[in-house]
DNA sequence: GTCCGCATGTAAGTAGTTACATGATTCA
DNA sequence: TGAATCATGTAACTACTTACATGCGGAC
């Protein structure tokens, strides 16, 4: 999906400003599986203005800049839909440095493999309490796609957390153990020596 | 991590052909949480190439253009574990075409929410059972960081796949009771239709 | 008094994707 | 006969990121 169309599935929920949705991206139900910044934000909203898939209102505030609430039109609707029916994704994209890392753990500093892994078990925990919380306020059972969107990061999250969680010692083991031995290792020493 | 030190992570393993390493993002041990298409492979190949990281020796073969097989390093091994040392990533980019469909299922025809999941639900089995083999000819107990990141991903694949089979029949309900009563599922089914 | 939240946008650069170009071999 | 595998590469394009530019108000 590319930034238009998200920003598009945004607006569907209701008028936003360019501000809001980079939020909705952030912290809001789509946060788990789509994003952007305000470099990309800001010229998709443009575009969609200059195609009317979206309108634009101005609305003055005292003592900030003005804010440009946008709304989606119909035919803005129609393209998200469009967008949304014509592809059938066989897979998604999926790139983590942190496996590309713990790949190599063998190779690197065992303080460094529990930095990083000690960061992304707290980054899970945040991901899955903050899931948790839109929960309380969601429909019990289930009643809308974000519901079960929510709910497919929560397994997802959590299978990951409790993966990480249990091989935490096995993967520090690994960097351990061949630290002091193996070629490479030096050469990481050195260089995170001279940082 | 770009698809320079990614192409040095799969060197890293052994010498290989840019047709190789694509082999080893499609299929490899990488298949999981790295990817790169010939034309970012080959470009990325030439720098290393420039910059010393890599060196690169010729084999002719008979009818076929001539292979290049390239080799990393100790530049090239001080580069990746230098890069994957300094990098503490608290995230990873996921972007899911299919979660933001489903995200809309209310507004989409039945069939369509069908049929992405039934293609989605064949493409983790055909994930897992990959990973699977490999497992075979691995290391048990796990020993190396590949082992480990293989069976990360047999973990969270197996978590997807099954919310994804548990709640299939919810998905489509959905559709099917907001697909006649809606504007916008109107909407998208005349779009569908024109097609 | 410094950082964070609110609020918008542009410019320059990086990176990556897609399509093109070529061509033999092998398998169904 | 048509598709897939092996094999390399370029050119054009799209898209996104990062840094810059501006500035008030409130919390700590």
């Amino acid at each position: 999906m590319d930034i238009r169309t998200t920003c598009l599935g945004v607006l569907a929920l209701g008028p936003a400003s360019g501000y809001e949705i980079r939020k909705a991206f952030e912290e809001g139900p789509f946060s788990h599986f789509a994003e952007g910044g305000f470099g990309s934000i800001y010229p998709a909203l443009g575009k969609l203005s200059d195609g009317g898939f979206v309108t634009c209102t101005t609305e003055q505030q005292a003592k900030r800049p003005d804010k440009k609430i946008y709304q989606i039109t119909d035919a803005g609707l129609d393209a998200l839909f469009g967008a949304l029916g014509g592809t059938t994704p066989g897979e998604d994209k999926y790139k983590s440095n942190l496996l590309f890392i713990l790949f190599f753990a063998q190779h690197m500093p065992p303080d460094h493999i529990a930095s990083v892994i000690d960061t992304r078990l707290d980054w899970y925990r945040g991901k899955l309490d903050h899931l948790m919380e839109d929960a309380g306020a969601a429909h019990e059972p289930p009643a809308t796609g974000a519901d079960l969107v929510r709910e497919f990061g929560v397994a997802v999250y959590q299978a990951a957390y409790d993966f990480m969680r249990d091989n935490r010692e096995a993967f520090i083991a690994l960097a351990r153990d061949n630290a002091r031995t193996t070629e490479s290792a030096r050469r990481i020493e050195t260089h995170v020596a001279a940082e």
